[in-house]
RNA sequence: AGAUCCGUAGCUCAGCCUGGUUAGAGCACUACACUGAUAAUGUAGGGGUCAGCAGUUCAAAUCUGCUCGGGUCUACCA
């Protein structure tokens, strides 16, 4: 223990988080935090597994302070709160970086480097910012265990997402499908709709758009369009944004109920006269109504005008099977199938863009592909997986669709494709378009929809149960989980689980060549089993590959060949699984569950809480709560074999999630390296440090919403709320250190201690309910705010400006002593509320105050008990007149101000009317309190019987409201008009009859608010009902204390510049000045005892005193230490 | 294009759910004061058509509808 409070020169956070961060780590202050909750009732919470190959940035210092503040305050609140780390590490964004630092792309992958070499590259990648992390997760002061986390690329977290896969192949909701799916050519692999559905995956985007002629054929069903337009010139008009996909082009679809037309006009680009098919409802979109039925015979190729007529109205179920000319044929697109080119029916067209014809594609669109199917209209796919279009298309052969790999030279070959349509008469219409279209969510490149085989979660089978348990997780913000996650499940596609990449959890699924055996491997000891045997049947040699710790990545599980029931050799399928399957199943991984840990699992599953920002909530948020849904069954089961209890498992894998908000820059401009408003938060935490930092974090908005980030803020911060708390500390250390206070006294029972001491209390103990409801309610914002307003406006700004006195003046005895007792537990309490959101601040304040007194004997404040609330303590009538008591001072200090009479010059008394005897009483109890801050001598109540109050009255507008209706206004008017008789006759009576437009009406006394406004000839104030006035007039005797008192200010102010200790006493020569002898005469004993001077000598002359100056009187004093 | 959240002082935010008559706080700015907590503090001042319009109501920042502006999300719209 030590001997006194630490005193310090000034405030200095981050260096307070440095000493508190090194004590942490010479006593094991986390371990220790979890250990002493052994045996205790587990909370838990699952980390959501950052990726290490990118920098951590102030956004993840938000997150992690949520979520750290979160298990410190269950942990203070007795729960055992494991905090196992972990690290994501596989998938795309390793896999791209690794290629754009090997300046390689995807498809040199196993040919300039082996996938063997590859992979151990993205292994090493992978935590390349590792340190980084580990720094800043131990400067923030995050704590969560980074000595054993949990990694996805180890082979006993890949062995339970086996396992999990297994589960779901058993329970037939892993299928494999062709269908069309969102493709990334620059990446190279397909994307599974929650990919698509990362932020700002869809761009707004310009593109080439064109409507194209497809040529009808005249035959037994069509000829009724060409006999109507008298040509064989008669064309279905549809329109694309894509016009790459036009050579693939294989059918059109109308709308079997739409009305089409047939209209006589001309190319406006050849000028040629053609006759076009398209919607009636969209005629407006390509030609003016005035130029319907111009002569056709003036139409001029330079002109402005277009005319235009329409031959023929049919639906377009008239238009089924009509067949065309393919618009651009090639070698390679050259079909044979009696079933192509032809115009079919679909539902889903619509009137609302383009021509109402809808150009088809069947390999390049899920709904094309859909009706292709059914119409057997076949498929083309004339570009390959790079992007670009296959051999066989002429001129376009070999060009990028899109400008995938950042070519500058790039030509748009669908300007190239509509300039071809243009000039062949087959285009009626080019323009740039722009609509937003999704881009790959790593490379930003455009993807596109294209025909993949691919592995499938049946997630679309368990839709119901997900989202019936989602309506059970206590989301926050609530709007999220009903909107944003709730919207997303009723709308939820199967999961495309499939990957053609490289680093990743291999799907661990084999088959025979031809297909028809197939095996899905669910553990090590079973692949390790087949292998075996597969080496005996057919002699290969998987032995080497699964040694004792297998990598169960690429390439080594693509060598090992299994066998099949008939003896036949079964080699994996090439898919790797989407990373999010990874991270969603970490409950079950991170524990090695069900190979392992099963006690540990039982008593971690599911979350009570987890916190990530919001765009995990279709990614991670998404991924556990599927798979939690999907699996509950097989965990159930698991641990009943195990002997463990299941009550818990109910398919959630969380209870409560909280989603944070984006962090924008200080004007709300997304921040992004590129625009150069990154915040870097190991400044900002070396500069302000890590306590203001999470404080403004926390504080400034509700984490769920977008916060605009401005250093400025935490300078607030750090000044208002951390410099004010240290300041009472230091005050408190300064007096606890001359008097020797270290707790050691009995304690003082609270309701012995002084009115004063009773208040802070109190509203130290209310506010200790309100930050607990707030804190359990994970509404952090709210409680710090609370915290912050408690230190600055109640402890700082009037407890010890009220009680300053009582530390410093008098002998150490019980007043002083109940002073001392207050403000150390209110400080301590302060220590331990504010722990979770600002750890180190809080512990050093704990620990400064804890070593004197030794009152806990924990080593950290994270160690003890969060406080519990006195209800005892808690006087809300105190606080009330407490409250009364600062509105009367706050009032007083205006009139002050108002009249130009400073407080350190005496008054004599302030009147403040009274209404009735309880607010009387209640004034009463405060009044010492309102006369010391304010300087008076006394309080006088005035009452009616005074004659003096001027009352004014006003409707209860709540009361009356309902009562009265639409004669609200006229009562108002007549309440308006109240004489002072009007009004006390009313008090008197206790109700009043008013006659409102011919109608008597009866008001009672609570119907209305009677307050006083104004005591006539004296300058008052009034806020809320209350009024205060103050007798101005200063006496002789109070000019004289008026002097005492600036003298003494004076002398004081010599005693510190001059470096005397407090309890110094000291001895005073004054020069006689005729003005203040009669008050330093008068107060001598006054003015000794606040300057500690045994005596104040008058001499007519003071060579080398100090000069100082007492209400405008220059005089000199000389002041020296007593020896 | 739809869904959703948001729009209150120069800035950051309360208040809105549950309507009630002078719309608050902090910061910033200006002036004055205070000074044994002093890189603090107090008092005063300027600064708001509560985005706009319409409706409901005796009464609207608060409830409803529409419009505008911003964010986020949804979408295989050809």
């Amino acid at each position: 223990m030590q001997a006194g409070y630490k005193e310090y020169k000034q405030l200095n956070l981050p260096s307070i988080g440095q000493e508190i961060l090194n004590k942490w780590q010479e006593n094991n202050a986390f371990r220790k935090s979890i250990e002493l909750r052994e045996g205790e009732k587990p909370f838990v919470f699952y980390e959501g597994p950052p990726s290490a190959n990118g920098m951590p940035g102030i956004h993840h210092v938000i997150s992690r302070t949520l979520k750290d503040l979160v298990c410190r305050y269950k942990t203070m609140q007795g729960f055992h709160v494991k905090r196992k780390g972990g690290w994501d590490t596989h998938g795309l964004p390793v896999e791209l970086g690794v290629e754009k630092e090997l300046g390689i792309v995807k498809d040199d992958i196993g040919k300039k480097i082996s996938i063997e070499e590859y992979n151990r590259k993205c292994r090493e990648a992978v935590m390349r910012y590792k340190d980084k992390w580990d720094d800043l997760t131990r400067k923030m002061g995050y704590w969560v265990d980074l000595n054993d986390p949990y990694i996805t690329f180890e082979t006993k977290y890949i062995e339970t997402v086996w396992w999990l896969l297994k589960t779901l192949y058993e329970k037939d909701l892993l299928y494999e499908d062709v269908s069309i799916q969102p493709y990334s050519p620059a990446a190279g692999t397909g994307l599974s709709s929650h990919e698509l559905n990362q932020p700002g995956t869809y761009k707004d985007v310009k593109d080439t758009s064109c409507v194209a002629m497809f040529h009808a054929i005249r035959d037994q069903e069509s000829h009724f369009l060409f006999d109507a337009a008298q040509s064989e010139e008669v064309f279905f008009m549809a329109w694309t944004t894509t016009p790459w996909t036009l050579p693939s082009n294989l059918g059109l679809a109308v709308g079997p109920n739409i009305d089409y037309v047939l209209v006589k006009t001309f190319n406006p680009y050849t000028h040629q006269p053609v006759n076009v098919v398209l919607a009636m409802a969209l005629i407006g979109k390509y030609f003016k109504k005035e130029d319907e039925n111009l002569p056709f015979e003036k139409y001029q190729a330079t002109g402005k005008t277009l005319p235009w007529k329409i031959l023929a109205n049919f639906k377009g179920s008239e238009l089924e099977q009509f067949s065309y000319e393919q618009l651009l044929p090639f070698p390679a697109n050259k079909m044979d199938n009696s079933h192509s080119f032809k115009v079919l029916m679909g539902d889903f067209v619509t009137t609302e863009d383009g021509t109402g014809i809808v150009h088809m594609a069947p390999a390049f669109g899920a709904d094309d592909f859909q009706i292709g199917k059914k119409y057997k209209i076949g498929i083309l796919t004339l570009v390959d997986k790079q992007g670009k279009f296959v051999e066989g298309l002429g001129e376009f052969s070999g060009r990028f669709v899109k400008n995938y790999m950042d070519d500058p030279e790039y030509v748009d070959v669908n300007v190239d494709i509509c300039v071809k349509l243009k000039k062949e008469n087959r285009a009626f219409k080019i323009e740039k378009y722009e609509h937003s279209y999704p881009h790959c969510w790593r490379t930003d490149k455009p993807i596109l929809y294209y025909p993949l085989d691919a592995w499938f979660i049946r997630t679309t089978a368990l839709k119901d149960r997900m989202v019936e348990l989602n309506k059970t997780v206590n989301w926050k913000p609530k709007s999220t989980g009903e909107g944003r996650f709730g919207n997303w499940l009723e709308n939820m596609v199967d999961w495309n689980l499939s990957r053609s990449r490289f680093w990743g959890t291999p799907l661990p699924i084999w088959r025979t060549e031809d297909g028809k055996e197939e095996i899905c491997i669910g553990s090590v000891d079973e692949l390790r089993a087949l292998s075996h045997k597969a080496d005996q049947v057919l002699g290969v040699s998987n032995e080497k590959l699964i040694g004792d710790e297998p990598d169960l990545h690429k390439p080594y599980v693509d060598e090992i060949i299994l066998v099949s029931s008939e003896g036949k050799p079964m080699k994996r399928v090439s898919d790797l699984i989407d990373v999010w399957f990874d991270s969603g199943a970490m409950p079950y991984a991170q524990w090695h569950f069900p190979f392992e840990n099963q006690l540990t699992f039982s008593k971690n599953y599911p979350a009570d809480f987890i916190a990530e920002g919001v765009d995990q909530t279709r990614g991670w948020f998404y991924t556990l709560h599927a798979i939690g849904s999907l699996v509950k069954e097989t965990v159930i089961e698991s641990l009943q074999k195990a002997g463990l209890p299941t009550d818990q498992v109910d398919g959630r894998a969380f209870r409560t999630v909280v989603s944070n908000g984006l962090v924008l820059d200080k004007n709300g401009n997304k921040m992004s390296k590129r625009l150069g408003n990154v915040v870097d938060p190991f400044a900002t935490i070396e500069n302000y440090g890590a306590d203001a930092t999470r404080w403004y974090l926390i504080t400034n908005v509700s984490p769920w919403e977008s916060m605009k980030f401005d250093i400025e803020g935490i300078r607030e911060v750090q000044r208002k709320f951390f410099g004010t708390l240290y300041n009472t500390y230091q005050f408190f250390a300064l007096y606890a250190n001359v008097d020797g206070f270290r707790f050691q006294e009995d304690y003082i029972p609270v309701e012995q201690r002084p009115e004063i001491d009773r208040w802070i209390l109190s509203t130290l103990n209310s506010l200790i309910v309100k930050v607990q409801a707030y804190f359990d309610d994970y509404e952090p914002t709210i409680a710090g705010r609370m915290i912050e307003d408690f230190v600055d406006e109640q402890l700082s700004n009037w407890y010890v400006r009220l009680c300053r006195r009582r530390f410093w003046k008098g002998d150490y005895e019980k007043d002083k002593i109940c002073a001392y007792q207050t403000l150390y537990e209110c400080i301590e309490a302060i220590s331990m509320l504010m722990a979770p959101i600002s750890p180190f601040f809080s512990d050093w304040l704990f620990l400064n105050l804890n070593e004197v007194t030794g009152k806990s004997s924990m080593q950290s404040v994270h160690h003890v008990l969060f406080p519990n609330p006195n209800d005892s303590a808690i006087d809300l009538a105190l606080e009330k007149r407490m409250r009364l008591a600062q509105g009367v001072s706050s009032m007083v200090l205006s009139l002050r101000k108002k009249v130009n009479i400073k407080v350190r010059q005496p008054l004599q008394k302030i009147l403040i009317p009274v209404l009735n005897p309880a607010m009387k009483e209640q004034l009463k109890e405060v009044e010492g309190l309102i006369k010391s801050e304010v300087n008076v001598k006394e309080v006088q109540y005035l009452t009616e019987t005074d004659g003096f109050i001027k009352k004014r009255i006003k409707p209860n507008f709540i009361a009356l409201g309902k009562k009265l209706g639409s004669r609200m206004k006229a009562v108002s008017q007549a309440l308006a008009g109240f004489s002072q008789k009007d009004i006390s006759d009313f008090e008197k009576e206790g109700n009043y009859n008013l006659s409102i437009e011919n109608e008597h009406l009866i008001l009672q006394i609570n119907e209305v608010e009677i307050t006083s406004e104004d005591v006539p000839g004296w300058t008052v104030a009034a806020k809320n009902g209350l009024t205060v006035a103050l007798d101005v007039q200063v006496t002789r005797a109070l000019v004289n204390e008026g002097y005492a008192r600036e003298l003494v200010n004076r002398i004081q102010k010599i005693r510190k510049d001059n470096g005397y200790e407090l309890t110094d006493r000291i001895l005073v020569k004054v020069t006689e000045a005729a003005t203040l002898k009669e008050a330093i005469t008068d107060f001598n004993d006054y003015i000794r005892a606040e300057i500690l001077a045994d005596n104040i000598e008058l001499v007519p002359e003071i060579t080398n005193g100090t000069e100082i100056e007492v209400n405008d009187i220059p005089l000199k004093v000389f002041v020296t230490k007593k020896a």
